[in-house]
RNA sequence: GGCCGGGUAGCUCAGUGGUAGAGCAGCGGACUUUUAAUCCGUGGGUCGCGGGUUCAAUCCCCGCCCCGGUCACCA
């Protein structure tokens, strides 16, 4: 492959700047005199005829990047785009001064211009501008993409982002759907009196999810940091101090494997709300959701893959161990009893004739999860809410007041995947203590993803921190739901890349 | 990390143990309402990188790099 700069076609496009810069005009120009952006002249007048738009004589000044060129000797077709909606311009050498049409020939496929000129029609209909006058504003000096096969090369698409948002109008969708998205949520909350924050993104102590970090140090204090698995300990700790209502939607770091719904760096939203419980946030997280869906694409449905997901409350409610001890039974096609799932050794051995792989350090609550998530996750595609988590896998939640072992907890699930985890918060610091202190056993025991005992956090527990639910949204899968990507690489700018 | 698939022109892709192909894009020409414009002519490649086998490797073999899918782990 030849570099990029000896090509032929970086070779003929470097000579028509140079030629530019010869009929004295200047490449790199420092502003345009913008009218209206092309999208603003689309939707004002796309809806106009071609009469209508001849006795308006609407004239309009507008700028763009080219993406086609067509060219017939004296009249000739650009299509400029704005990055979102795309114009035709009509370049006529009878309309234009002779410096301008200059300028037009020494044009390339990429390169930005701004135009000035009546809009009509054309023969085809076609809103189109006709151009008096144009002017240069920057250089495309690398080959673009082609115009027809567009660019589908997903390692560029996601390398080159650039590319991939002006040749793909789909790839520009979904980046304005994620924004709306980030939007209703913010305005869904703050309505309802939450407190928008900001919480550490590098702290001394990786807390509030079983996770493992990444790290690293801070040369002045000469300290070891971890950016963040998660802001929840930071978060309730502002409950603590009278926040009744807070929410963050920022990043987290999990230094865990990549797949097509695993980003080492993905954006959570995470909200608190004094004096309610896992079952209000149920019906919260219904409400939001859909409120979300209309305003980010207008609709209560949305096709996923093979599926057309309802997006309509109330959704399917499922007790996790009943669900795990539905599947076993229709797997193994006996009837289980939930007892089974209550104790460490039956429970193994249950996961043993299911083939569901557990290891030595696992009890019986730990047993369950895998159970459950062998045997009925990749089922649960339109939304359900899966509750009653066992209290081993929960460290941060609050226990049932009749069932020590179960903890008030939910997870939603919808297209086969976790979209939200969420509980009673546990605000008993005496409690949160022996759960730390179970957790540093299990670490002791090689759990590498178990919690870290947070001493700061369980003294703003003894202050006092009233009764709450906590939740978490990941809003990548939010938005992969919603825009139909199947990967979240499509929904994530610039994903991670192994560098070249 | 395991397994499977891929990496050839700016883009999308064919293809072969014997000098590397197409479409689009590019370049030259014709064309004053086209829209994948059309027509005529034409340039363009370290076939991912490194070794090996061979008279000869883009092709066969070995190693490596990058990407995708999947499994494992996780949200």
């Amino acid at each position: 492959m030849t570099t990029a700069e000896e090509s032929d076609q970086v070779v003929q496009r470097r000579a028509n700047l140079d030629e530019l810069r010869k009929l004295g005009v200047n490449p790199y120009p420092h502003r345009f005199d913008l009218g209206e952006s092309i999208e603003a002249v689309v939707g004002a007048h796309s809806s106009k005829t071609g009469e209508v738009l001849d006795a308006e004589a609407i004239t309009t000044r507008t700028a763009g990047r080219i993406l086609t060129i067509r060219t017939f000797g004296k009249a000739n077709f650009l299509v400029l785009s704005d990055g979102k909606t795309r114009l035709q311009v009509y370049i006529r050498q009878d309309a234009l001064s002779e410096r301008d049409f200059k300028i037009f020939k020494l044009l390339d496929f990429g390169d930005w211009v701004g135009v000035e000129g009546r809009l009509f029609r054309t023969k085809t209909n076609e809103l189109t501008i006709w151009a008096s006058s144009l002017e240069f504003l920057a250089k495309c000096l690398l080959p673009l993409p082609e115009k027809w096969h567009g660019l589908t090369d997903v390692e560029t698409r996601y390398r080159q982002r650039y590319l991939d948002l002006i040749v793909n109008p789909d790839s520009r969708r979904v980046f304005e759907v994620r924004s709306r998205v980030v939007s209703a949520i913010r305005e869904f909350l703050t309505t309802r009196g939450f407190l928008e924050v900001e919480t550490p993104m590098m702290q001394s102590i990786a807390g509030g999810a079983l996770a493992r970090p990444f790290t690293t140090h801070h040369n002045a204090l000469d300290i070891p940091l971890y950016m963040r698995v998660a802001p929840e300990l930071f978060l309730k700790r502002l409950t603590v101090g009278g926040i009744e209502r807070v929410f963050e939607i920022n990043r987290n770091f999990r230094n865990e494997g990549i797949s097509t719904q695993h980003n080492p760096e993905f954006t959570m939203l995470e909200f608190y709300w004094a004096y309610a419980d896992y079952r209000d946030l149920m019906t919260l997280s219904e409400t939001l959701l859909a409120d979300v869906a209309q305003k980010a694409i207008a609709a209560d449905e949305v096709v996923y893959g093979d599926h057309t997901i309802s997006l309509r409350p109330p959704f399917r409610r499922l007790s996790l161990r009943e669900a795990a001890r539905d599947a076993a039974s229709r797997r193994l096609g006996e009837s289980i009893d939930l007892e089974v799932l209550r104790s460490r050794d039956s429970a193994a051995a249950l996961a043993g004739r299911l083939a569901v792989p557990i290891e030595p350090g696992m009890g019986a609550g730990k047993i369950t999860a895998a159970i459950f998530e062998a045997l009925c996750e990749g089922d649960l595609i339109q939304p359900t809410f899966v509750y009653d988590f066992p209290t081993e896998v929960s460290p941060l939640s609050k226990q049932k007041a009749d069932d020590p072992d179960t903890v008030e907890r939910f997870e939603l699930y919808v297209a086969g995947f976790e979209l939200a985890n969420a509980f009673s918060e546990l605000n008993d610091p005496v409690e949160q203590q022996h759960r730390f202190e179970e957790q540093l056993r299990q670490r002791a025991g090689g759990d590498e993803e178990a919690h870290a005992m947070d001493s700061d956090y369980i003294r703003a527990l003894e202050f006092g921190m009233p009764p709450a639910a906590g939740e978490g949204i990941g809003i990548d899968r939010l938005v992969m739901l919603l825009t139909g990507s199947l990967s979240i690489r499509d929904v994530i700018l610039f994903p991670l890349m192994r560098p070249k």
